[in-house]
DNA sequence: GACCAGGCACATC
DNA sequence: GATGTGCATGGT
């Protein structure tokens, strides 16, 4: 298994190139984004946001003092607008609890398990949301899994239907060292993978990059 | 019109 | 503990 993750790693840089994620500017962005990504294309997303950029409101105080129902509103283009922006809420509460200065950096120096906690205490954030926001704005080294890891990992016959999240992150981990760079490409590079080749259905196994990593088990 | 997208919480059995 | 359902927009 260590030695396939790495040569899965290096095909998918090989035909992808570096993915230069998160396509945010700034950590309070990644962690808004975080939030609006979930179950959501990131057109979408990035409409959202560029709601909240044109209203200057990608600030933490004002976010932080906007009404939810209006937030909601300015988000509506990622859809569940009104779950999203109370968990937004929800998120930017915990920050502000932790660090009353609203400083993001300050609030990541925190030891990386320690971090991790608090924001699966927060409702509406989940392992990928939290991890997500570890390692793209926090910068912890931090593998993030998702669906299309799961597709790709079970796809191609590397473990089996009824693994769980946690049970994959180890996978990499356990195999990887921790190193922020390589994590933020590698989950980069298989997002990628998954929007052009693995779709739900009908992926193109015939075009992809790993096709050469039997076996392949189309669903 | 159906299906899909960088999840998560909660109800029910 | 497993399985199902609500949340919702915009592109293909």
């Amino acid at each position: 298994m260590a030695a396939i993750l790495v040569d899965i790693y290096k095909a998918l840089f090989d035909h992808f190139g570096p993915q230069q994620w998160w396509p945010g500017e700034s950590p309070l962005e990644i962690l808004v984004g975080a939030i609006l990504t979930q179950n959501t294309n990131w057109a979408n997303v990035s409409r959202a946001i560029g709601n909240l950029k044109t209203d200057n409101l990608l600030t933490f105080s004002a976010l932080n003092n906007l009404p939810e129902t209006v937030l909601a509103d300015k988000i509506r283009p990622s859809g569940y607008f009104n779950l999203k922006a109370k968990r937004l809420k929800n998120l930017l509460a915990l920050i502000k609890e932790e660090e009353p200065a609203e400083n993001i950096e300050v609030f990541f120096r925190r030891e990386t398990s320690t971090l991790r906690e608090k924001l699966l205490a927060v409702k509406g954030i989940g392992p990928e949301t939290a991890d997500s926001i570890l390692l793209y704005a926090g910068e912890k080294p931090v593998f993030v899994v998702d669906t299309y890891t799961y597709r790709m990992l079970t796809r191609h016959g590397l473990i089996g239907t009824e693994t769980d999240y946690g049970e994959m992150q180890q996978l990499f981990m356990d195999t990887l060292e921790p190193d922020v760079k390589l994590y933020n490409e590698y989950h980069a590079l298989i997002v990628r993978l998954g929007k052009e080749f693995c779709k739900k259905r009908n992926p193109r196994c015939i075009a992809c990059p790993l096709r050469r990593f039997e076996p392949l088990l189309i669903d």
